[in-house]
DNA sequence: CATGAATGCGTGTATATACCCGCATTGGGC
DNA sequence: GCCCAATGCGGGTATATACACGCATTCATG
């Protein structure tokens, strides 16, 4: 059998090979994929909370909060208190937008990129097998 | 099109989740499945330096010398320097070797269960499909 | 309305991962 | 035999990621 090769570290070596793609693309905006997902994120949510943030890109709260204090250094994410004091509720600051403006090219071609080499019915498949983990 | 999900952002979910399948079952030896991961290499290439594991697994030199490290701190791996001394080289210590045989059947296990839910031919599928981005 | 449970966060800690820099050692050209 | 380039490493820094703990706030129940 495939008793030789371990899926978990061939899916994380696919998941690495395949983030630098983004992050080459995005470089010459200052973000990486992670952070450019965060902010597509918080755009489609804004008010939103780190907890619902997290929940929505299946993440620890704690590292969606750290991830994104990154964003809000870059001035690209503004939280301010909600109306339940206990949460942070986060939006898109005019540079955040601007930026996933910019970003949604480069982001477009290098998925375009993927699903040509792939070709269409093979990246249904992937995404398929993925889901079925 | 699949224009909304992010081929990358799906890989790393996948990597997370699978990752955890392996971490589980390795759970009750003490390490987790990128330390196994590690084991298992130095097991076969030792006595082997940084650079030389670093290639086989595709990681940075610099994370396999800090894994090793952890692993080393476990007593499972032993360094030594290299006939050239700019080398540090890397064997498993009884306790590794005794781990490594404690973990394999926990490990095939998981890899079973994986290509028992994805069927044979899938599970070949997806690691083409992997190796193909 | 008062109090204990539940919820939301930040932080500490640990591993994973990469890149860069500086130091030590080795090796090749002369 | 000497010197400079190449090689190997450690450590600094930065992000990604999770879990556990403690604090503040809210809510539900009596």
């Amino acid at each position: 059998m495939s008793h030789d090769s371990c899926h978990c570290i061939l899916l994380r070596k696919a998941a690495r090979k395949v983030s630098s793609y983004y992050d080459e693309a995005l470089a010459p905006l200052g973000v990486n994929i992670g952070q450019f997902s965060l902010l597509r994120h918080i755009n489609r949510m804004a008010p939103v909370s780190l907890t619902a943030l997290g929940a929505a890109v299946e993440l620890d709260r704690s590292t969606v909060g750290r991830n994104t204090k990154v964003l809000e250094k870059m001035e690209l994410v503004e939280s301010a208190p909600g109306d339940d004091h206990r949460e942070m509720v986060l939006s898109l600051t005019p540079a955040g937008r601007a930026l996933l403006a910019e970003g949604s090219p480069l982001w477009d071609s290098v998925q375009d990129d993927i699903e040509a080499r792939l070709g269409a019915d093979n990246t249904r498949q992937l995404q398929d097998l993925l889901a079925a983990l």
